[in-house]
DNA sequence: ACTAAAGAACTC
DNA sequence: AGTTCTTTAGTG
């Protein structure tokens, strides 16, 4: 008999475990990667995905009865047993269930078929001319109706149905009696379809070309590699990323590339399509059936290239020479949900399957990368130079404690505003970016530029709605002081202005400019980032404003100033990488000033002047800034000098969650820490950074260590990875 | 001694 | 998750 063994797709992490069904004699095509439908504990019926057939004699040697699959789900294996694999590895290394890391494979509901791959197109019979019309019942009214549109339009699709009032059944009629014909066409929806054009002809910088050499003897090697692009902004990546391409595909293999988010995907995408026929676009805001459709072509060899973000990693490609992480720096790769992947390791593991050769793109690498290029782990690739000889753009670095004692009281600086006038002046465009994070969370001297910081520990204190200042890190508890306790000004408030009041300024300031806003609320909408984009790339605006979105990619020709107001919010934002997001910030959006032939010009606003961040973020000096804070990283013990796990611990009762998670500490300590000559620490429970969020009371544990095979021993072996009261992030991007 | 409620265990 | 089995608390 036939026996399966099956991955309950139940999203419990409770049950970690695969069960064992029979497979009826109907079903005996199954194999693994087929999704079925199998009964499951008190007469519950679950889909589930088989993992493996085998044949065994009879069931005596299982203590407990075995239950028959049901049926299939699909008409093929969905998965492959390159997915499962995958699948596998993901779930042992982010600790999660097998069923939550296959399902980041699937693109929609459990349960339900998941493709409509082909649909019915009604036409009629070569042999059919208008007088059949004519020839019907006369009392046939519909049928005759339905006819004379086909007539006018040739085909009809199932879909039209409605708009044009015809009734099923009388098509049916139709059909019953030959004057309509059925044909099953494939119907493949894409929305980037439309997206056309043509490769303009290019020379190659000489570090272009050495970059290209580099990786190109990789992929003839067919084995696995990682590279560093470190390129400044305008510096051609892109074009690397598509001669490798073509040299990949002439090899007879695919490439998978990964960019952070949708909003970036037109823009790449456009230009890939200019060289390559075969692109399949995937990312989280397409519809199921545009992604099954998508997976089909892919499953097919119908597609080379796949472009995508972060769920773009997770299609049944086979045969893949080249992985790109594009801009990797962007912590939008991070899923900010269970199972917390990061797309670049998660594709770096990928990579290794398929023999592949893996580039990370950046201007400014996250710290971490950047150290793996330089002990070696990684080949460094530089691309120093603007493809185009550009210049960077000029940077003016706007002291906001200034602006206040000189009596400008405005968000706007006096330089900022001028900059904006002549730029709408000149028929160019600007870029606003106002800096949200850790917005309204800190308190902050608006003349002296004095942040209230922890008496403990030096990072910036968090205001609670109670009107006290707390840190997460010590749970000390202060009341908001009325005056700076530094200079005594009653200018101290919370930090920074919101979009819409920031609106308000713009239009009184600058009554003449037309001013797009793009955040959150406005770019919902599918294709909404583009929409209001291409508004602004048309010329119908002249400044676009927002938040972190605004700063990254878009390839923008008119664009030639730039503004970031509030550059040191982030800087202030109580975690080890606050400097390091706050230096790409301003890089990333002073990146984008100046792309095409016109200089560019970028005004930073801040009330922190020295810090590393804001100064070699000024001087888009990011060797230097590197050089600064891995100082800071190495003596905190931070990565790369170490790797995170973040522990959060839930519950409705608040003691619950922190002694728990106490002991789990005095556990580690002992297990793990004291039994080991790898440095390791602990630290916690502190309050999570959202302390209490429905109901439930949030701690966090963070583990810094070196040897994280133990740690993740030590989580599984006090089940911390199957208790839903407890959360496991591998690599946390932050620490609260 | 019995019942109700809370907690733990199990799902092939 | 949803159900059942097991333990504990509550009652006169």
């Amino acid at each position: 008999m036939l026996i399966a063994e099956i991955c309950a797709n139940v999203q419990v992490k409770s049950i970690n475990q695969n069960f064992t069904y029979k497979v009826p004699e109907r079903l005996n095509f199954l194999s693994a990667g087929w999704r079925v439908i199998v009964p499951f504990g008190y007469r519950k019926k679950i889909d589930g995905f088989v993992l493996k057939i085998s044949e065994v004699a009879d069931d005596t040697q299982f203590d407990f009865e075995l239950k028959e699959i049901f049926g299939a789900i699909d008409d093929e294996a969905w998965f492959t047993p390159e997915m499962i694999n995958s699948a596998r590895w993901l779930a042992d290394f982010y600790l999660c269930p097998l069923s939550q890391s296959m399902s980041l494979f699937m693109p929609g509901k459990v349960g339900k078929k998941i493709s409509q791959l082909s649909e019915k197109i009604f036409k009629l019979p070569k042999n059919f001319s208008a007088d059949f019309i004519s020839n019907l019942n006369p009392r046939a009214n519909m049928q005759a109706k339905i006819l004379k549109i086909l007539f006018e339009r040739k085909e009809l699709r199932a879909i039209d149905f409605d708009s044009l009032k015809i009734s099923k059944s009388v098509m049916k009629n139709l059909i019953k009696s030959g004057l309509v014909e059925v044909e099953m066409r494939r119907v493949l929806r894409d929305s980037y379809a439309e997206i056309k054009s043509l490769a303009q002809p290019v020379t190659l910088t000489s570090e272009q070309a050495a970059a290209i050499e580099s990786v190109e003897k990789i992929l003839r090697e067919k084995i696995f590699q990682g590279f560093l692009l470190h390129g400044v902004t305008g510096s051609g990546k892109t074009q690397v990323y598509i001669e490798l391409t073509k040299n990949v595909r002439k090899l007879g293999r695919r490439a998978v590339i990964l960019v952070p988010e949708i909003a970036l995907t037109g823009q790449i995408v456009k230009n890939f399509k200019a060289y390559f026929s075969d692109v399949a676009v995937i990312h989280s805001r397409l519809s199921v059936a545009e992604r099954s459709d998508i997976f089909h072509k892919i499953r097919n060899g119908e597609v080379g290239v796949v472009i995508g973000a972060r769920s773009a990693l997770f299609t049944p490609i086979d045969n893949v020479g080249l992985f790109v992480v594009d801009e990797e720096q962007d912590f939008s790769y991070k899923q900010d949900n269970a199972p917390f992947y990061h797309a670049g390791i998660v594709a770096e593991e990928f990579a290794k399957f398929h023999n592949a050769a893996i580039i990370f793109g950046s201007a400014t690498p996250r710290l971490e990368t950047f150290f793996r290029a330089k002990t070696g782990e990684l080949t460094y690739l530089e691309l120093p130079r603007r493809a185009l000889n550009q210049p960077l753009p000029e940077v003016e670095l706007v002291d906001m404690r200034q602006e206040l004692k000189t009596g400008n009281r405005n968000v706007l600086s006096r330089a900022l505003k001028n900059l904006l006038t002549e730029t709408v002046a000149n028929h160019q465009q600007a870029i606003l970016l106002l800096n949200r994070r850790g917005y309204h969370t800190f308190v902050m001297c608006r003349l002296c530029g004095e942040v209230i910081n922890c008496p403990d520990c030096g990072l910036a204190m968090t205001y609670h709605a109670n009107g006290y200042l707390k840190c997460h890190h010590c749970e000390i508890e202060i009341p908001t002081p009325e005056v700076c306790p530094n200079c005594g000004s009653k200018y101290i408030k919370f930090f920074g202005t919101g979009t819409q009041k920031l609106e308000q300024t713009l239009n009184q300031e600058l009554p003449d400019a037309k001013i797009l806003r793009m955040d959150r609320d406005s770019t919902t909408a599918k294709f909404g980032h583009r929409k209001i984009l291409n508004a602004f790339v048309r010329g119908e605006y002249d400044i676009l404003f927002g938040t972190q979105m605004v700063a990254k990619g878009h390839d923008i020709q008119n664009v030639t100033a730039v503004g970031i107001l509030s550059a040191d919010a982030s800087l202030n934002f109580p975690d080890f990488r606050a400097a390091e997001n706050c230096f790409q910030l301003i890089t990333q959006a002073a990146g984008r000033a100046g792309r095409a032939e016109l200089q560019g010009k970028v005004v930073v606003q801040s009330y922190n002047t020295t810090a590393d961040a804001i100064v070699f973020g000024c001087k888009q000096d990011y060797l230097n800034f590197c050089r600064r804070e891995i100082l800071n990283r190495k003596k905190y013990f931070y990565p790369p000098y170490c790797r995170l796990v973040k522990l959060l611990f839930k519950s409705k009762v608040e003691s619950d969650a922190k002694n728990f998670a106490k002991k789990i500490v005095v556990a580690f300590k002992s297990e793990v820490i004291e039994t080991s000559n790898v440095r390791q620490e602990i630290f916690g429970p502190i309050p999570a950074m959202i302390a209490k969020l429905r109901d439930e009371f949030r701690f966090v544990v963070l583990i810094k260590s070196n040897d994280l095979a133990a740690v993740k021993n030590f989580l599984r072996k006090h089940n911390l990875n199957i208790l839903p009261e407890v959360v496991i992030d591998i690599d946390p991007t932050s620490t609260n």
